[in-house]
DNA sequence: CGAGGCGTTGAATGGCCTCAACGATGGTGG
DNA sequence: CCACCATCGTTGAGGCCATTCAACGCCTCG
């Protein structure tokens, strides 16, 4: 199921961070001139492909990732070997916070959307978090944006009817409320991040499509009746 | 439903954290004397009677809190008003990190089991956070903790058949692994727990209860039988 | 062209929810 | 002190919704 992709592959070369086009919107954006001299460990720079892995769980973690662009999910599993999927992280978003603390990872990072990412050796982030407090304090608040997640999955995404978690799960994927496009997961993944098995979730994205809140323009790319799935989400 | 209980009445005084009997084990574990002398505003202690709220989802964040003893939920509304519990406060931990960042509480905190508290000023936590590193690594620890809770909770307590969740949520509980002691909450609050209805929640204690794998000692403490509760719970 | 993965759909089952009733308990006020 | 009421846990009956198991078409890829 999980593809084989080494990083050697994958990599794009080390990152310029004082240049790069996200800078202002990542962890790095309270960073000036000195703390950039400060950086002797390289920050290396990859393009994952779907199905890839970042990390896995009980890994031990020595480096931190800031997501450029693409989508990935971090998946946790229980002793029966069944997977959820507890989170999503997308562009701008950080992960791999615990390394912070000397911890393994505690998921499995795999890509499920085209991904650049660049990896942070946390030595460096360490001691820029030291000596620059904006930094530290952006840790601080994606901790917390994580926390946020989290809850919001369990209120969210794991209460209520298929119908209506899968209508929230769809709301929150809406990347333009203006033009409401959004790019759908596969089936079983859709079930692994609401609870629900791949049939219910096949069944109810077939049950949406036929009522036209959900319109295909491409190959898996939809516009969405955002008011109408409202209706059903809160319903 | 909600107690109001206000604070004037619950008050304890003022702790006085030098010789506190948990310091060890809680937040300030690492200051030193010359930390403590700069604790100028009163560090409040409260006893909480079941049913109180110590925090509302909402309110303006002044104050963390560290739990001395005692055991709290962290309650999220759904926009049709029903709740789900995403996370328990117990003895040593705190409960308000959200503060830190300047935001408001993100849950209602309300007293399951009678609570110790000690109420601690944001200003106060942020300077001694600044000048001592060991609180400030025993704060991210704290942070990790919540989002380790809280992903257990969605793989855990939100997957599975209701048998297994009730199962999962009772090992959670047992306080003394040895004696496998354990008091429970209120059905409906198992439910919110869980993510199923009151009656479910009863339906399953009181099949537990006739399998005897729960065996009840006094008034609402209970001994479990673990190995087939666990089997139960990774079936 | 065949194989395998994925989305979809059908039929049947069963588990959970809904609505309802009832007993036990504990607190309140007469 | 006791009658009363509200709350809570329990249980039953019935129905619905999600799961399970299965089959089929489509697509990509080797």
């Amino acid at each position: 199921m999980v593809k084989n992709v080494t990083f050697k592959e994958a990599w794009d070369g080390i990152a310029d961070c004082k240049v790069c086009a996200l800078r202002e919107s990542v962890l790095f954006s309270g960073l000036d001139e000195d703390n950039f001299e400060q950086i002797h460990d390289p920050i290396d720079q990859y393009t994952l492909p779907v199905g890839s892995t970042l990390y896995r769980a009980g890994d031990v973690g020595d480096r931190m990732y800031t997501i450029r662009s693409g989508v990935l999910k971090l998946v946790q599993y229980l002793p029966d070997g069944s997977q959820r999927i507890v989170r999503l992280i997308r562009a701008t978003d950080v992960t791999g916070l615990e390394c912070l603390l000397g911890e393994n990872y505690k998921h499995d990072a795999v890509v499920l959307q085209p991904t650049e990412a660049c990896s942070l050796p946390v030595k460096v982030v360490e001691k820029l978090s030291k000596e620059n407090p904006k930094l530290h304090r952006e840790l601080l608040n994606r901790w917390q944006r994580a926390l946020n997640e989290a809850d919001a999955w369990l209120t969210e995404l794991s209460t209520g009817s298929a119908k209506q978690r899968v209508a929230r799960l769809l709301l929150r994927l809406v990347s333009d409320a203006e033009t409401s496009e959004c790019q759908l997961f596969a089936r079983e993944d859709m079930g692994a991040m609401l609870g629900i098995t791949t049939e219910t979730a096949s069944r109810t994205i077939a049950e949406f499509k036929r009522q036209s809140l959900l319109v295909e323009t491409s190959s898996n790319h939809f516009l969405l009746d955002i008011p109408n799935l409202q209706r059903i989400a809160e319903d």
